[in-house]
DNA sequence: ATTAGACATGTAACGTTGTAACATTGCATT
DNA sequence: AATGCAATGTTACAACGTTACATGTCTAAT
């Protein structure tokens, strides 16, 4: 399914790959993936990597040097990741609480922001056993 | 003024280095820059980054690939940065607001969180010289 | 039909960031 | 002196990302 034009393009495979996997994926395990289909160099996936950050159709995990399918190409806020250091899964939320609050604080020092960087890591419920945790992030 | 022993280390050197710059550095950079002082190589840049990161001396901005030189290692929030992608200037905030935000939204999903990264990108106030932005993140 | 432009792709080399593995040194304590 | 530990040195490598330049392929105007 073209993301446009009615040609089938590696960022469209690209794309269609990422769907598919159900945690975040690194550029170089695109490329190993998607050999087969004709991509044959890093140059390829980065290109069609590019498009489809600037298309908001992925995101990158800057944290984990890493990129994933974004899960509602709609929304204009940036989104909220949380990060399972166990289980490796990764959702992504919007949030508006946590949106104001960075409004706040950049209305408040004059800053004009223009994307946000917001990962969360720790356990997701699945692989957490336990009580509240120490830490107030 | 060595970190809690008495001998002076390649991570004192580098925590010095980092405090007299004005902008968040990378581990290369620390490595030219301190050549003289007799770190060779990358491996003991990136032993003294994480002796200093355990101590919360300083922090990694993961979006740029880069460290900088905690503003104050007392606070237990995740701190929030704010970069001008313009000139290059990094400021850290410590604000409940967003950390409540955050908790609020962790608790919702039960999700357990250790460490958060958070990081703005946009125009500091020096850089831009306009009205408000589209964007509400 | 031809040509020009835009976009997608191919290829190779290179640059940057981070780690692994293993040896050595310096200092403190016993 | 012997032991132990933290810090350091050295080399090689893995992982991530970019530059530069050539080629192909569709489309739209001429």
């Amino acid at each position: 399914m073209p993301t446009q034009s009615t040609r089938l393009t590696h960022a469209d495979r690209v794309l269609e790959f990422m769907k598919c996997q159900h945690q975040p994926v690194s550029a170089y395990e695109i490329l190993e993936a998607l050999r087969d289909q004709g991509i044959t160099a890093a140059t390829t996936v980065y290109r069609a990597l590019d498009k489809l950050q600037v298309a908001g159709r992925i995101h990158r995990i800057e944290s984990m040097n890493a990129w994933a399918a974004c899960c509602d190409p709609h929304h204009a806020e940036s989104p909220v990741f949380e990060i399972c250091d166990d289980c490796g899964n990764v959702t992504e939320h919007v949030d508006d609480d946590v949106a104001r609050g960075i409004a706040a604080l950049t209305t408040r020092s004059g800053f004009a922001p223009e994307r946000s960087v917001i990962e969360i890591h720790g356990r997701c419920s699945d692989c957490h056993t336990d009580g509240p945790t120490s830490r107030k992030d």
